[in-house]
DNA sequence: GTATTTTTAACGGAATGCGAATTAAATAAC
DNA sequence: GTTATTTAATTCGCATTCCGTTAAAAATAC
C-alpha cells in the first residue's frame, strides 16, 4: 500500500516538474498528512528534492510560500539505447529522463555473429557511461531498444532483423557482460513511453503509436502501461497481412517495410547510402528530384501503411495515434497516400475517435525512450537509502 | 484494499467451486487469519455457504476436517440476454451462473423502432423472470449483449444492426423501464466471459475470441479483465480492412459477414430460413448438397477470416483464440479453408504461440455470458446483508 | 504586529494484515 | 477408552498505515 502510494507520489511529482505537497495531496486525493509522510521518506532517500524559490503562482500571495519539489536527477542513472541495422544511439540519462551524454555508432551490424553484436553494445555502452563523466557502477540499469519481437519479461529476443539466431536470451548475456541489470525492450515500446513522458502523449494515459522503420513496430499505452501480449512480448506489425496476391500472401512488410521502398540497390550512390544508414533521406532527395520508381512506392507504402492503420484504430479505438520512423522522411507522396487511404478505410463508426499525429523523432528520443524503459522499473522499485534494492 | 483482497477470495471460491479456507489461503497469498475475516463477512452477507462435507482429499487423513466453502446460488439473481437480429434470448441465472429459465423469442427485430424493440426486450425479460418463479424485484441486475459497437461504461449503443438509431443510450432507457439496473455490453464480449467461466478459457487469464455472426466481433481477455479500447468501447472486427479491390475497399463483412456468405435471397424457402434465423443450418444442408455457389462464398469467407485472425494473433499473441457463432455451422468448406489461410498468413516468429479452437456454443450460452457481465459487477460491488449496496 | 497560507507535528481512531498461540475436530496409537 | 498426533480454523496481540483534527511553526503580505 506504501509501495503504491509512494510511486504514485513520485510519479505526479515527475510529471509535474515540480510541485508544492499541497498540489499533490490535490492531485493523488492523498490526505497531506500521508504526503508529507511520503516525501519527507523520499527525500530522505534521496529521489527529491525540496526548492524554496519557484512558487509559480502570483508573487503577490500572502501566507507561507510553497516548497516546491522535484525529482532528484542525481538519484539514479540508467543508459538507453536504440540497437538498428545501420546504426547505435546510445544516451546516458539522469533520474528525470534528461540525456546526459549520447554516442551515436554508424555501423552495419544486422546478420553478425551475436557476440560480435554484444560487444560492440558494450563497447557503445561502457564508451557513453565515459563521455558523461561516469563509471559503469554508477550506472543503476541499461535498457536495450531492438527491432524485432522481443520478450521484456523474460529478456529474450524472439525474432529480429539484426540478429541470425532467435530466442536468444540477450537480457542476461548483457547483464554479465556489464555488471549492470540489462533489460531488453522493443524499439517501439521504447518510443512510446518517450512519447508519453517526453512527448506528443504527455497528456494521455491511452494511446497508440506506429513505428515505421526497418521494422514496423506497435506501441499501445492502455492505463498508462504498455500493453504487451500474452507473455509480454512486443508485436510485428510487418507481419501483417494486407491481401492475397498471385505470389500468395502479401504482408505489409513487403510494402512498407524499408526494403519494399527503396528497392534492391546492389551498387551505387543510393546503396551506399543506405548502408549508411542515410537511405530515407537519400530517398526523399530522389523524390524531389521526381524518380517516379520511388514515388511509386512511396505511394504504394503510404497506402498500405494507412490501410493497415485503420485496422489497428479499429481494434483498438484509441484517442490518438502517433507516426514516427524513417519512412516519414519520404514526404508529401507517402504522407498523403497514407492519410488518403486512411480516411478511406477507416469505418465510420469510429471516424472522428482517434487523432493522427505524425513525428520525426532522432534517434536520440529513441535510445531516451528505452531509458525511460528503465527509469519505469527504477520507480517501482523498491529503494534503500543508498539506491534501488536488487530484485529478489 | 479489504474490497480488494474480498474480490480476490471471492473469485477464488467460484473457480474452484468449492474449496476450504486454507486452500484459498493458499492460492491468493493471503494468511490464513486474513482468509477468516473475509469469508466470515462473506458468510454473513450470505455470499457463499459452509458445507462439512465434502473434502475430497482421501478420506483417511488425520486432523480436523476442511469446511468447504461455496457461492451461495441464492445470493442473487440476474437477466442475461443475447438480442441477435431474428431472435433473443434470455436467461435468469443464480449468483453462480447457472440458468435457472430460458425464452427465445424467434423474431425479426432488426431496424424497427427504438420503442418497439425495447418493448419487446422488457417484454421478454419480464416472461423469463416469472418462468424462473420470481418477480422482478428480486433481481439484482439485467445484462444484455447485443451485436454492433457498445460502450459498455456510458451504456450507449454506438452502431448495432438492429437499431436505426445510432448512440442510443440504451442501458438508461431499459433501467427505466423495467426498475432494475441494466446494463449492455457488445454480444461478443458476454461471450468471452462465458468462456472464462465455464467454457474453453476457465484456465486461462488471456486469451481472444471471435465470434462469427451476423456481425463479426472480437473479445480480448487480457489479465483476467476484457479488454476494452480506450473509451471502453467494443470492436467491430467486420469494419477491417482486408485489401483494396477495384471497387474500392473491401471489407471482412463483404466477404465474412452473414449476408455476404447467404447472399441475397429475394425469395423461396432458403430466404424463409433465414428470415428465422435458420440461414446457416439451412445453408449447410445446401453445402451438403453441393451447391457451387454456397460452397465458394464459403471458402472465399473462411479465406478472409483465416486471414484477418492471424491478423489478431499478430497483434495479441494469445495462448488461444476461440470461434464461435453461426457461420462455423457452415462446416468443412469454411472452417477448412479457415484453418488453411490462417496457418498461411500466420508469420512464422509466433508460429504455434496461439492455440485455435472451435466452438459451437448455443444462444443459451450467449445470453449467459451477457449474465455473466452482470454477476462480475455485483461481485466487486460492495454488499450490505440484504443485497448488493446501491452504487454512489 | 496581524493576517494569511503552507507545512509539519502530535494524538486518536479505525482498518487491515500477519504471526503466534489457541481451540476444534478428526484419526492413529496404545 | 484414553491419549497422542495431525490438520484446520479461530482468537489474540502487535505493527503498519491511513485519515481527521488540532495545533504549532514558518514565512510572507499588509
Amino acid at each position: 500500500m506504501r509501495a503504491i502510494n509512494r510511486f504514485n507520489v513520485l510519479d505526479t511529482i515527475r510529471r509535474a516538474g515540480s510541485i508544492a505537497r499541497i498540489e499533490i495531496s490535490d492531485r493523488t486525493q492523498l490526505s497531506t498528512t500521508t504526503v508529507s509522510a511520503i516525501t519527507a521518506s523520499l527525500l530522505d532517500d534521496g529521489l527529491i528534492l525540496a526548492r524554496t524559490e519557484g512558487d509559480l503562482r502570483e508573487a503577490a500571495t500572502r501566507g507561507r510560500p510553497r516548497v516546491m519539489l522535484e525529482l532528484n536527477p542525481d538519484a539514479a542513472r540508467v543508459v538507453g539505447a536504440k540497437i538498428a541495422a545501420n546504426r547505435m544511439v546510445f544516451v546516458v540519462t539522469d533520474f528525470c529522463g534528461e540525456v546526459l551524454s549520447t554516442l551515436t555508432l554508424a555501423l552495419r551490424v544486422d546478420r553478425q555473429p551475436i557476440g560480435v553484436i554484444a560487444d560492440l553494445i558494450e563497447d557503445g555502452v561502457r564508451r557513453c557511461v565515459v563521455d558523461a563523466n561516469l563509471a559503469l557502477d554508477e550506472i543503476d540499469s541499461v535498457c536495450l531498444g531492438l527491432p524485432g519481437v522481443v520478450e521484456h519479461r523474460t529478456g529474450h529476443i524472439r525474432t529480429s532483423p539484426i540478429f541470425r539466431e532467435s530466442g536468444v536470451d540477450f537480457a542476461k548475456d548483457m547483464s554479465e557482460r556489464l555488471g549492470v541489470t540489462t533489460i531488453v525492450e522493443s524499439d517501439a515500446h521504447a518510443i512510446t513511453l518517450a512519447h508519453h513522458w517526453f512527448g506528443q502523449a504527455r497528456d494521455l494515459d491511452d494511446m497508440v503509436l506506429v513505428s515505421l522503420e526497418q521494422t514496423l513496430g506497435l506501441g499501445v499505452l492502455h492505463g498508462g502501461q504498455l500493453f504487451r501480449g500474452a507473455g509480454g512480448l512486443s508485436h510485428n506489425l510487418g507481419d501483417l497481412v494486407l491481401g492475397m496476391g498471385p505470389q500468395g500472401i502479401i504482408r505489409l512488410a513487403s510494402l512498407a517495410g524499408e526494403s519494399a521502398i527503396l528497392g534492391d540497390q546492389p551498387s551505387g550512390r543510393f546503396a551506399e547510402a543506405i548502408r549508411l544508414g542515410r537511405g530515407m533521406a537519400h530517398a526523399k532527395t530522389l523524390i524531389d528530384a521526381e524518380d517516379n520508381t520511388l514515388i511509386s512506392a512511396a505511394i504504394r507504402a503510404g497506402e498500405a501503411c494507412g490501410m493497415a492503420l485503420a485496422n489497428i484504430v479499429t481494434l483498438f479505438a484509441p484517442p490518438r495515434v502517433i507516426l514516427v520512423g524513417s519512412s516519414l522522411a519520404l514526404g508529401q507522396p507517402f504522407l498523403d497516400s497514407l492519410r488518403e487511404a486512411y480516411s478511406l478505410a477507416i469505418p465510420p463508426s469510429i471516424k472522428g475517435v482517434t487523432e493522427l499525429v505524425f513525428d520525426q523523432s532522432t534517434d536520440e528520443t529513441w535510445a531516451q525512450g528505452a531509458a525511460v524503459v528503465a527509469l519505469r522499473e527504477l520507480y517501482e522499485s523498491p529503494w534503500g537509502t543508498t539506491g534501488p534494492a536488487p530484485a529478489l
